[in-house]
This record gives structure tokens, C-alpha cells and sequence, in this order.
DNA sequence: TACAAATATATTGTGCACAATATAATGTGT
DNA sequence: ACACATTATATTGTGCACAATATATTTGTA
């Protein structure tokens, strides 16, 4: 992650990983409180996003996989979680007639209504990082880069 | 995490906690081919950057808590993940005479050896990230400083 | 010197991530 | 129509993170 002529490369502070896990870590961490009353937790979040995203262009139901491609989760995480928020009442999973190798995710109306509850987070988190607008939409596209040539270089080494 | 004048606050591609969330997991997966050699986890390979770093300075034996404070961990995560190191023979944990609240941390000269075979992770990952050392060096500084920035937040709101 | 507060680590339980494998349904080629 | 590959999801097992609680030791104080 650092750097080549560097005198310690291993040095925990040269790298860039630290910093995107400890990132990450503090992150969530700004979310749980938010996130604790709605009794969510942050990987629920990221799903009902995709959920009512998907309502709102009126594609539901959706297959589990469509999740797991927009999140980058595989089953063995989806699985499970999607139980869990099934439990809770917040979506249905259904095998498809039409194909029943496929397990069809819809939003309940309390799936639906909890969105009215989470529409003032993002406004709360964008106070909480302390950065300008610009500064955050920069952060993030140099953030999205990086991802992409990680991600390439992973498909390389395969 | 997005902006207070969008359309759409909730879109999931306006959340720089997404992008964060994304490039943590993508770093992690390039590191776990590298690590996998050294039987290796990543978190096991932060708690030996530090670890190796404090041997430089010969300051180990050093406190459970030193490793968690540099870390950001609690006992709750480093206790069982110092226990497997201890099995699999890298250091070996014992109460402080002195105090025996204290567990003191000391590499074997197995997790010492392991060094070796981990000086070249630095580089090959510098590789793989497809940047420029001055576009690693700012994009780090720019998430180290969202980090201070978030963890003032989330003191002030406790 | 008792005794309460503070400190350091450990334990328990939940929920991700992820690898590896399993299961079941659908599609394909002959 | 039948074997075989492909696809979609589920299951199992390991290892973090993290909250909550427990335990044991030391420190401070009346």
C-alpha cells in the first residue's frame, strides 16, 4: 500500500489500508446511533437503500442476486441477512413460479414506511463529516476510482 | 453521508459511506492472496505491523491495551484474535508480575521470522492500487482527515 | 486498614463477510 | 427424452467487530 523508497514500508501509518479500515470503522460507527432507533443495522441500510430505490423506478420484486450485484455480497451474507429483516417485517421472499431457483425480495409497508423515518440521515451524516460538499463529492469519486483499479487488479490476479 | 440540496438523499451512489464501505472490502480482497501464504488474516497482519514496529523500537513486551489503542480495537475482538496468534506460535501472552490486571505481548521468534516474508506486501499492493505515491499520499491524508473529523462527531454526540 | 472506585482483560452473544460446499431447478446438446 | 452443465439460492464453518457484562487486580480514600 505505501510507498517503494520508503526507509519502513511496513510502518502502520504508511498505509493506505489502515486508513480506508479505520475510515470505514469510524463511519459506521457515526451511523449506528442513527441507525439504532429505526433498529437497523448498517448492511440492513445499505439494502433497504437498494430496496426502495428499486420502488421508486417500480421494480419490485427484485432477485436476491440484483442485491448482492449492487452491494458486491454474495449469498452466504445475503441469505441470512434478507432472513433477518424478513423476521423483523420489512420484506417478503418468495420463490418465483415462473423460475424456482429464484427468490423474488419485496418491500412490506412497514419495509415502505420505514423510509419516511430514514430520510433525514444522509443531511445528519454530511454535518458529521466536517467537509464541504465539494470536498465530500471529491473525496468520494477519488474513493470510487481507487475501488475500480483495486477491483481490476483483483480480476488480473484470477 | 450525501448532500442537503439532491434530489434524492437516499440514493445509494450519492453515500460516501458506501464508497468507503466498497473500497475497504476491495482492499482487503488484495490482500488476502498475499496474506493467505503467511496464513494470515488482515486484522492479524495489522496487530503484526504493530507489533513489528514496537520490536524496531524495543518497546515489546507491550500492553494488550497499546495494541488497541493503536488499532482502535477493544478486548472484546483483540482477546480471541490474540489467543489464535499465540496458537498458531507467533507471541506469546503472560500477566505482568508487576500487575497482574496486565497481559504483556511478545513475538516468538517465529512471528519475528514472519517479517521477512511480509516486506514485500507493501510494494506489490503500491502496485495494484494503480496510483501514483503522490495520489496515495493525499488520498490517505484526505481519509485520515475524514476520520478525525468523524471521530470528533461522534465524541461530541456522546 | 477496610472499601469503594478505577483499571485491564475476559466472556457471551449477535451480526456481518467470505470461503467452500450443497441442493435444487433450469437450460443445452445429442 | 436424457445426461450434463449452468444458474440461483442455501448451508456450514471461521474470523472479525462490537455491545454488554463479568472478573480480578490495583488504586485511592475515609
Amino acid at each position: 500500500m505505501p510507498k517503494p523508497e520508503i526507509e519502513y514500508p511496513l510502518a502502520l501509518e504508511n498505509q493506505l489500508c489502515f486508513a480506508l479500515y479505520s475510515a470505514n470503522r469510524a463511519m459506521t460507527a457515526l451511523y449506528r446511533p442513527l441507525l439504532e432507533p429505526l433498529d437497523l443495522t448498517y448492511p440492513q441500510y445499505l439494502v433497504f437503500m437498494v430496496l426502495w430505490e428499486l420502488q421508486r423506478k417500480k421494480e419490485l420484486p427484485c432477485k436476491v442476486t440484483l442485491i448482492g450485484n449492487t452491494l458486491g455480497l454474495d449469498t452466504g451474507t445475503l441469505t441470512p441477512l434478507l432472513k433477518r429483516m424478513e423476521t423483523k417485517g420489512w420484506l417478503v421472499r418468495e420463490r418465483l413460479l415462473s423460475d424456482e431457483r429464484v427468490v423474488g425480495i419485496d418491500l412490506t409497508d412497514t419495509g415502505i414506511a420505514l423510509k419516511r423515518k430514514a430520510q433525514g440521515i444522509p443531511a445528519k451524516l454530511f454535518c458529521q463529516t466536517g467537509l464541504e460538499l465539494n470536498a465530500i463529492t471529491g473525496l468520494k469519486k477519488a474513493i470510487e476510482e481507487l475501488t475500480c483499479h483495486l477491483r481490476d487488479s483483483d480480476r488480473q490476479s484470477t
